[in-house]
DNA sequence: CTACTTTTGCAACATTGATGCAATTAACAC
DNA sequence: GTGTTAATTGCATCAATGTTGCAAAAGTAG
């Protein structure tokens, strides 16, 4: 859970103002241990903002690799802050079909799929469909 | 390369009626050896169809699994022919931030993530980013 | 508090997904 | 080939989302 002066300091690290809806979006997520959409948040947010700024605050906010955007099965689209661990390992999400809920994973294994000869690999995107623990329970 | 009987016979296969749109899509998806946007079909495409009647082919070659949509960076959105192999292995996508070109690559050997207690996985999706063999030459 | 720079809110526009409905077309039987 | 029926198209229309320009408002440093 982040605090008012650790998301200030967060901002100011990154040469951002801390204005409330930036402050808002990073504090939800914080809070959050899923990734949410842009209603969630919205819907979330104590005070209304526009629709551009809420747009262009995660755009920020991605830019700066303080937060990162999820598309699954090419309509859903859940944003999720970046975990600690975010740069360090492959980034993997599950997405649970029946709960609709989406989740980063820690992978410290690498995925170690092999190419083509003449293919090389700089990043790799990593959505697991499937049903999660508390839908199995 | 399809044929025209070829894609009649495939689309009665799946009770669907032989349209010029369905056969147009499937004839320049075949004839391609990477993934294609709908404004590259779109220009291929001989006769000029109305949009939504490209979105629901679409939907509807989708829907009949003889086609699939992948999309890469959240934006960019491109469709294949599902190749024989597709539903029999891991289905890898391969981008190549250089040329913008998107291949599927077939890979037999399982992903193998693993995944925290409770969760199992039905479908992994995986988009590979880097260089292609064309341009690390 | 002031000055300066960033950020917001609004207008505006493009793209994409999606649906209802009447007109058109494909497929099958004859 | 013609006719019948059901699928498909084209058009209108709407919602959601991405994007930009610009003047007003707000954050920050001194």
């Amino acid at each position: 859970m982040k605090k008012e002066p650790a998301i200030r300091e967060l901002l100011h690290s990154h040469n951002l103002r801390t204005t409330s809806c930036r402050q808002g979006i990073l504090d939800i997520l914080g809070n959050s241990s899923e990734a949410l959409t842009e209603q969630d948040i919205k819907t979330q947010l104590d005070s209304q903002h526009d629709r551009t700024t809420v747009y262009r605050s995660f755009k920020t906010l991605i830019d700066n690799n303080l937060i990162h955007k999820i598309v699954v099965d090419n309509n859903l689209v859940k944003y999720a802050l970046n975990p600690k661990w975010y740069s360090q390992h492959d980034h993997v999400h599950f997405y649970c079909k029946q709960c609709d809920k989406l989740v980063c994973i820690e992978s410290e294994q690498q995925a170690g799929i092999p190419l083509p000869e003449g293919f090389s690999a700089s990043e790799t995107e990593i959505i697991i469909k499937g049903t999660c623990k508390t839908c199995t329970e």
